[in-house]
DNA sequence: CATGAATGAGTTTTCATTCAT
DNA sequence: CATGAATGAAAACTCATTCAT
């Protein structure tokens, strides 16, 4: 099992091969660390094959991480049953999310870690596919509001603020299932439903959490604690 | 203000200085980006000094993951005040958490994004530092249960499964607000305890999401869909 | 004009179709810069033959400069009518040179230029070419020397300088001639025999320039100033 | 003898000695072929120094034809007498000229042949000086008409092709002496002005020669022969 | 201590060249 | 013959790291 020192393939199969390796030289030791003397290797092929079919270092990371995006997207996209009640299609879906992460620990890393840690190119590459699922949950809150009947009177503004936080929540899981062993997506899934779904009922209720008046002083001894967003020390 | 050209200090003063411009220029450029050379030179010294207080490249990028994870988790305790209930002090606790990740943004790069990014031996520097944190957390939401003096029979497990979503959480929002003008700690905060806070308030009080039964295929076509981290395809 | 997908052309014809794309490529890329993938692109066949017609890139330069040489040589000696007096002939022979290399500036570039900056073997081939042009144009100064009914007491030697540097102007002005626009080849011509005839009638007619008697001292300071082809410095 | 390995010299001596290997391989091998692994062995150096000193292989090329431009522009001028009448001060130029192309061959060949046929940058920085020479053999031009009292009426156009073609032909006149061993500067100096100064004098003097009217057909069988510059094909 | 001089070992990338079909 | 698949060898360039002064 393995590269098998297999010759003449048509150009399609071997570019899928050095997609393959790429995917997990990348997710593995980080886009700067990884050669393409390693992934040459580990593909089976030479350097300059890589070099001829996928042009360059940038290229080829640019094409894994479109190939992940996309494999990712579609996982949760099949897994989702449109005709079914809000919170079942955000369950199915996070479902899918799990076990595709969980599948594709190299995928995920490439897409979630080293996409945005090298530059805002590659950065951009992923935020595309992550404003389309910030999109789907979006549509699945409100979704979930008109099915309570209640008009939760939640501006726009805040349920995008939610939509990322379930997403950003979803994400970190996904990190920490794939570093813990013996966690299912599953139990990934329903610690998110439970952790999450209860208190956006609330919230649609018109229940939510208040802050205290200005009780707090953080970063002690600092006046401009809770400034939040001054300029911080360069 | 920076690199003047003091002469002669105390060895710690010029460790610090040191460790201010690894910080940022790890925190910009990223662990591989970054260059021995720049770092120097923004410290105000010579390179060679730099081998001699630092040992390495990767001694020094462990020493910033160190004071960094120090001066983070310092700066949460600090600003949860032990008496009060465990609602406020998770509020405060998160209210000090964005503060700080909002003042010291490369140092929140270097923890979040590049320890986890570059290599095991950085990456378990930073588990430890989320673990301490993950088991305060953990504490809060029992200690919110015997409030509530309720038996919420939830096991450990689970405890820990909603700890960690409850952290991964709030990664993602410093993330999201570090990279969003306008957004404050506050709001990141209260954001955060409204999504999250009733859905374990609910649970607490045995009101709790239950997945369907095995009604999906993930992963179209696999059986191995349920199995989360049973060894994916390498 | 150029590369039509024709099939099934003689050989002789396909290895022309090869020198042309190899000629203006070498011409305008220079040797090394000229890639084997642009002249089999160019000349519109598959790379594989032409190395089965042409071996190597060396050969491949080889011909190329083989063919330009050939072509200028009998061009040259088309445009001479030799019953005509020495003037006369030398006349229609620049005009015919300044002709050609105005027609053909790659292969005029490949000959003077690319042939004589890539490596002994090809700077030899041309001075094959050079060695016999420059015998002709010392026939033709020594039948000046005749019409004229004198004995110029021209050592061999001399006439031999003279012919070089009549050469040597005219492959300049070649050179010029290309890389400025509006100049014709009779007015090149015409500029070189206004230089250097009227020279030569006064060598004839033993009218010359003598130096002054060791004046000078260039290079200061080295005695080995008179040295000419002394080992310089390596 | 040679380069011996001699450790810690100050910068500006090392980068003679990267400047006299570069000089020679660029002279010899060619700007392309000359590759800067060799260059760095020869000058008894490592490859990174190379490039710390000198930043890149276009720098270094670049920083080669400058100083050795600056070398024989000075030379030359140093060669030359003011005082004296034209004909003194173009024969010493010339013998100057000629003295330093033959003790700095491979310089020569950098200036003459490689800069001109290695991309645009390169032969702009060889025009300047070319330029500078030209003007200084145009004024002599001028000088030696004054100097005979007549005003040849010669356009300023004819003057500087006539410069033109002078330089022109001591350029092709060094190369020629530097493959032809046993020709000094003093006999390249004297053919060159055996072979132009009376021709200079003759035109000077109103004495041209003329073509002969339109009587040629070179190229032969084409009609566009004398077209000269007509747009060759491409 | 501080610093300029110096390098070993690696990186990405390109190209002439060949074979199997 | 024609062509797509494939590579050995080398090139330019970079960087963490170390001494001698």
């Amino acid at each position: 099992m393995g590269a098998v020192k297999t010759k003449r393939m048509p150009r399609a199969v071997r570019e899928q091969q050095m997609l393959d390796a790429a995917v997990r030289t990348f997710g593995q030791r980080g886009y700067m660390a990884a050669s393409m003397d390693e992934i040459a290797e580990l593909a089976g092929v030479s350097k300059p094959l890589v070099y001829l079919y996928l042009n360059s270092k940038e290229d080829l990371f640019t094409a894994c991480i479109r190939r992940e995006a996309k494999a990712l997207t579609e996982a949760v996209r099949a897994g989702v049953r449109p005709g079914l009640p809000a919170d079942r299609q955000l369950w199915s879906g996070l479902t899918a999310f799990f076990t595709h992460t969980a599948l594709h620990p190299d995928g995920w890393s490439v897409l979630h870690l080293q996409a945005r840690t090298h530059g805002e190119v590659f950065a951009a590459e992923v935020a595309a596919m992550r404003a389309e699922i910030v999109a789907f949950v979006t549509q699945l809150i409100l979704a979930a509001a008109r099915e309570a009947h209640r008009d939760p009177d939640l501006p726009e503004r805040e349920v995008a603020g939610l939509a990322e936080a379930l997403v950003g929540a979803a994400e970190s899981l996904a990190d920490w299932a794939n570093a813990t062993p013996g966690v299912t997506a599953r139990q990934s899934a329903a610690t998110l439903m439970n952790f999450a779904w209860a208190g956006l009922g609330d919230l649609m209720a018109g229940r939510r959490w208040s802050p205290p008046e200005e009780d707090d002083s953080p970063e002690a001894g600092t006046g401009t604690a809770h400034a939040g967003r001054t300029s911080p020390v360069r």
